[in-house]
DNA sequence: TTTATATATTTGTCATACTAACAATAAGTA
DNA sequence: TACTTATTGTTAGTATGACAAATATATAAA
């Protein structure tokens, strides 16, 4: 594999990842949609399966816990989600889209679409996959809990 | 293309290059080396191209100026860089590694290139020109400038 | 029942990404 | 020269990412 600096795949990981973000991101604000991009993932999955509880969503979309305290404090305060306390269990919430949040996730997510297919022009069915298999065991060699896993 | 949230590129390249930025984080942080990746990245291209001003660096390596301005305040303060005055043009600096900077380049590399290749494992030459042609594709179908430049 | 351990969430700290506003300097022009 | 515009870099504010530590609650063990 070249060494060069710029042929990295490190390199251009970060830096694409970051221009469709980046890229998204304008858009929504072009728009005038109040939401950032991770925002936005978490209320779009929230769409798919509500009422799962802060650590199981962490999980699903990849974020550090810490981090979705945050993000939900966030979305909570835009009056989008809501944290449901459950009686059996008052370690956990449930967080639970709100009527505005399921109305934002319908009304936003064609441009989204849109937003997102403008990145992959020029790109075939054949490409996704295999970007999508690359990244994948990229992601795999360095996770240390599938690691272990696969030990097994 | 799929529209499920854990099919989605943006989704696949966020958490991987999350991944591999954290990989690569907690191996230095075992060796002791006092830097970040995005900190390595910088002095790593100082040492092919020394004394550039920070406009340039900052393009080259893919950062904006405000995160470039900190990034080259905290490794100034590691005494790995400094800033050169430029008599004729005021407004810039000259960005150099010191000693060093160079002695901790030429003493990091192998372990840096050793934890490169980790998450490429069970990968191909082919992979990774596939990988770099999905990618700078991305790019450039986001890339603003580029698209103006490309319109000429 | 008391103690120990595990789980869920929050808080604090540092680094980075992006935007906007600003200061200093340079370059172009009337 | 004086005015305007462009370039370079900095600072401030908000969001996110990673990690360590604290808090609250639940569960298992002694």
């Amino acid at each position: 594999m070249a060494t060069e600096l710029f042929s990295t795949y490190s390199y251009l990981l970060d830096r694409t990842a970051r221009k469709v973000k980046q890229y998204a991101q304008r858009r929504f604000n072009a728009e005038n949609y109040d939401i950032t991009v991770d925002q936005w993932l978490i209320i779009k999955n929230l769409n798919n399966t509500n009422d799962l509880n802060q650590s199981q969503l962490a999980d699903i979309t990849g974020k550090d816990h810490p981090t979705f305290t945050r993000i939900i404090d966030l979305l909570c305060k835009k009056g989008l989600t809501e944290r449901k306390i459950q009686p059996n269990d008052r370690r956990c919430f449930l967080i639970h889209l709100t009527n505005l949040g399921k109305q934002r996730v319908l009304e936003w997510s064609p441009k989204m679409a849109e937003i997102r297919m403008k990145a992959w022009q020029n790109l075939t069915e054949k490409d996704y996959k295999n970007l999508k298999r690359i990244l994948d065991t990229i992601y795999m060699n360095l996770d240390e809990h599938e690691k272990f896993i696969n030990e097994l």
